[in-house]
DNA sequence: CGCTCGGCCTGTGCGC
DNA sequence: TGCGCACAGGCCGAGC
């Protein structure tokens, strides 16, 4: 599900209501399968036990696709959501703190049977970790490590960094023969790029998404390093997107669904030439493009 | 080294 | 109405 807007917009959400909050429990659920640990919660009892209960929350920080959240114990939890996690904040009263919206997915009362981890906070909020797929996980590491640990240093440059360049860009393609769909995905040459925005960066800067990588033009190429921020900024700005069932920290919905140009679209008319969106599997993955406007 | 594909899980929606 | 298959926001590792 998330990808950097969602990201960022849980982790806003989230520092909105928790910073500078106490951990006074925590409740890891739904042990199976085996091979997982608890909760998808990779730390000891012991360390858990020492370094989460009783600290406090210092920070917020994301990078590319991860959230971080610092603790007071000088140690701060890695957070990957992968496909279906959600972190949502529920009131004392087991109502959402932002409200909520009334769908299927909110209706019900948490804990469901996705949540994996509970975090009790000394105002009586909760945070429940909840991932329906169990790809995700959560990582206890020290502070002073998150920034050397291997999940963070192998991601390439974020769309917003000054080194997201187009002469960057350019020498990260130039031997690449995989589809520039495929590369975009690809977190070590930039991180925080998924699925929804991959085609959509490419339909902003009409390129075919199966075009060799190393085909592309110095001009194409800038248009890639333009369109790419400008649409992780337009969809943070709405929230992120929710299709079925991602939410923010708050249980509220993103709204950049409703202004996708492809993603998600198919066989409905192009938003520029009226032509059918196509939808093709590429690289394992559903590629939303048109085919009249998009070389 | 580069590339493709299957696997990890659970659930939903579609076609028959 | 029921059944089975394909696919879903991500990523890793095996195998060629």
């Amino acid at each position: 599900m998330p990808e950097l807007p969602e990201v960022e917009t849980v982790k806003r959400s989230l520092a909105s209501v928790l910073d500078g909050q106490t951990i006074e429990r925590i409740e890891r659920r739904d042990v199976s399968p085996a091979k997982a640990p608890d909760g998808q919660f990779y730390g000891s009892p012991a360390d858990i036990e020492q370094f989460v209960v009783g600290a406090s929350i210092t920070g917020f920080r994301r990078r590319a696709k991860v959230l971080i959240i610092d603790l007071s114990s000088d140690y701060s939890l890695i957070i990957h959501l992968k496909m279906s996690g959600q972190l949502v904040v529920v009131e004392p009263d087991g109502k959402r703190v932002g409200g909520g919206h009334p769908t299927k997915s909110l209706v019900q009362e948490l804990p469901d049977k996705t949540s994996r981890t509970i975090f009790y906070f000394e105002s009586g909020q909760r945070l429940f970790y909840n991932d329906q797929r169990k790809f995700g996980w959560i990582k206890l590491v020290p502070t002073p490590e998150v920034e050397h640990n291997k999940l963070i240093t192998k991601l390439g440059p974020e769309p917003f960094d000054d080194d997201f360049t187009a002469e960057y860009l350019a020498e990260r393609l130039s031997r690449r023969t995989i589809a520039i769909k495929t590369a975009l995905l690809d977190q070590k040459m930039i991180g925080g790029i998924g699925n929804i925005y991959a085609d959509e960066a490419l339909n902003l800067a009409g390129i075919d998404p199966t075009r060799e990588s190393k085909s592309l033009t110095t001009a194409e190429i800038e248009k890639l390093v333009a369109t790419i921020p400008a649409v992780m900024n337009r969809s943070i700005e709405l929230g992120g997107t929710s299709f079925s069932d991602y939410v923010d920290g708050l249980g509220q919905f993103g709204k950049y669904f409703d202004e996708a140009r492809v993603y998600g679209r198919a066989n409905e008319p192009c938003l520029e030439c009226g032509g059918p969106i196509s939808k093709i599997m590429l690289g394992g993955r559903g590629t939303h493009y048109c085919k009249n406007c998009q070389h």
